[in-house]
RNA sequence: GCCGCCUUAGCUCAGUUGGUUAGAGCGCCAGAUUGUGGCUCUGGAGGUCCCCCGUUCGAUCCGGGGAGGCGGUACCA
């Protein structure tokens, strides 16, 4: 049966399909968050899905592997062009390009699909939607406040109940002065003592403590080799990380892990001004803190960063407790404009993983709402295709979605198809409503509920639950009664 | 990339110690019910048993290779 000339009907390995629940929740999402960025004075920004391979920066493809990390091609200019995989570099590139025409500070937001080509996982697909607000040209630690606060705000707006969320501030200043104070220089330690404290809170302490040394053998069999440091250092970085969940409390204790380094130093700095800033934006300890062991990515970040983690007690179809923890992360970066330019601009901005956080808020059945249906009209005597029409334009003319039934079948068909697409209502009218000048309204709503305490099929049929037949005129009216008490 | 598990109907999965017509539940379509969604009953459609090669009289089942899926791990700008 099958013909292996035809094509396999099926979404590409780490593409979904969404539906309109999914994309109602998420939709919703954008306009909350939108309107917060709005409010904050960033204004709306759209950047093309492709940019030049050079400017999207270190994915450069090459000959050997032209795809890896990005999803790239070749113009029939032979140049490299790549679908984005985030948002901060078209950014980047459209203020290098427009810098000398842009307000400056320049703050803008924007949001859209950004693919990945990488393996998909659990809730992790290669094409996914990022919701981003940066401020361009500000070396001010309110900057980075104000981009916490209105990402805190942001949260709220989307439907993040209080205390479900919280921000998470480090700053790549006071790792890299744990790092000298530590004994790191070499640079690829670095990364992998950085890459070892990442994983503070999906391992553990005794985890981190075998990445930070030799190494980790995890329970797949697959080994992973550690940064090499002694015992002494890597009970140091520990101690760094372990260092409170607070603020001001957090904020001298890190100061004493550090021990003056000169960076570190600087890097405390910039916390306590961003810890003054964000009282003065009204962002408390219960929505911002510092954690010393986030990273947050590897190159890139020059100061502060941020993580912003669900702490909804979630669980999967199987009632599974899930993890959300991420839900969108961001931080300084001093020299990504530089790159085009040459000239150091100070920026500093948040991303939201809109997906990811539409599948979070869906999973802990803070959207449980499905998508309704338009009311129906049942298309049931051919030679009144019209008049059907003019009904389901009446309707729609008073702002009800409608819709004529358009496939071939017959009338339980048509009222299955109105259940199935969670109709309000169907509206029926035969010869006996076309003789008598009314039209037969059923409430599907109210038939849902009886349904549950109805056992013989008979009696449903006969009682027509939520049935009600009325004069023509009185069809708005009617439909009108129905869609308010279903509301 | 590395490690492990898996692949049989649209979905979830049985099963054949290698033998002739491969099953269930759910879903779908239809009828019981000339104009009515749920329940119940009845009937129906739907399968190259992932692909290729090998062993065999014979492979969905055994062997090798490949692809795809899932999970872990690495990477994640």
């Amino acid at each position: 049966m099958t013909d292996p000339s035809r094509p396999e009907a099926r979404s590409p390995r780490g593409f979904i399909d969404r539906r309109a629940r999914d994309l109602a929740a998420e939709r919703a999402i954008l306009r909350a968050v939108s309107a917060v960025y709005e409010r904050y004075g960033f204004e709306a920004l759209e950047t093309p899905a492709f940019e030049y391979a050079d400017a999207l920066g270190k994915f450069l493809p090459d000959a050997d592997r032209p795809n890896e990390g990005v999803f790239a091609l070749q113009d029939d200019d032979e140049q490299w062009m790549a679908l984005r995989y985030d948002l901060t570099a078209p950014l980047a590139r459209f203020a290098a390009q427009n810098w000398e025409t842009l307000p400056k500070p320049f703050r803008r937001y924007a949001f859209g699909p950004v693919w990945r080509n990488e393996k998909p996982g659990p809730g992790r697909y290669r094409e996914f939607v990022q919701c981003d607000a940066d401020t361009v040209g500000s070396a001010r630690p309110e900057a980075d406040a104000e981009i916490i606060a209105m990402a805190a705000e942001g949260l709220v707006a989307a439907g993040v109940p209080d205390g479900a969320a919280i921000l998470k501030i480090n700053s790549r200043k006071l790792l890299n002065g744990l790092m000298a104070s530590a004994g790191v220089a070499d640079e690829s330690q670095k990364l992998a003592v950085l890459r070892a404290v990442d994983k503070l809170d999906r391992l553990g302490p005794d985890g981190v403590r075998l990445l930070l040394g030799e190494g980790r053998l995890d329970e797949s069999g697959a080994f992973t080799k550690g940064a090499g440091l002694n015992a002494a250092a890597a009970e140091r970085v520990l101690a760094f990380t372990a260092a409170g969940a607070g603020r001001g409390e957090t904020l001298s204790q890190l100061s004493n892990a550090i021990g003056g380094s000169p960076e570190g130093d600087e890097g405390v700095r910039d916390l306590e001004a961003i810890d003054r800033a964000l009282i003065s934006l009204g962002v408390g300890p219960d929505r911002a803190i510092f954690d010393p062991s986030v990273v947050r990515g590897l190159e890139y970040y020059t100061g502060a960063v941020f993580e912003a983690e669900l702490l909804l007690g979630t669980t999967d179809e199987k009632g599974l407790p899930v993890r959300f923890g991420s839900v969108g992360g961001g931080g300084r970066y001093d020299d990504l404009v530089a790159r085009f330019t040459g000239e150091r601009v100070p920026a500093t901005g948040f991303s939201f993983g809109v997906s990811r956080l539409a599948a979070a808020l869906r999973a802990a059945g803070r959207q449980g709402l499905e998508a309704r249906g338009p009311v129906v009209v049942i298309a049931f005597d051919q030679s009144h295709m019209a008049d059907y029409f003019a009904i389901a334009g009446e309707m729609r003319a008073a702002g009800i979605p409608a819709e004529v039934y358009l496939g071939a079948s017959g009338m339980k068909a048509q009222m299955k198809y109105a259940d199935r697409r969670l109709s309000p209502a169907a509206v029926i009218v035969g010869e006996d409503e076309f003789a008598a000048g009314t039209v037969t309204v059923k409430d599907l709503d109210l038939g849902r509920a009886l349904s549950r305490g109805v056992t013989d099929n008979a009696a449903w049929r006969a009682e027509r639950p939520g049935q009600a037949t009325v004069p023509r005129a009185d069809l708005v009216t009617t439909i009108r009664a129905i869609l308010d008490a279903g509301a």
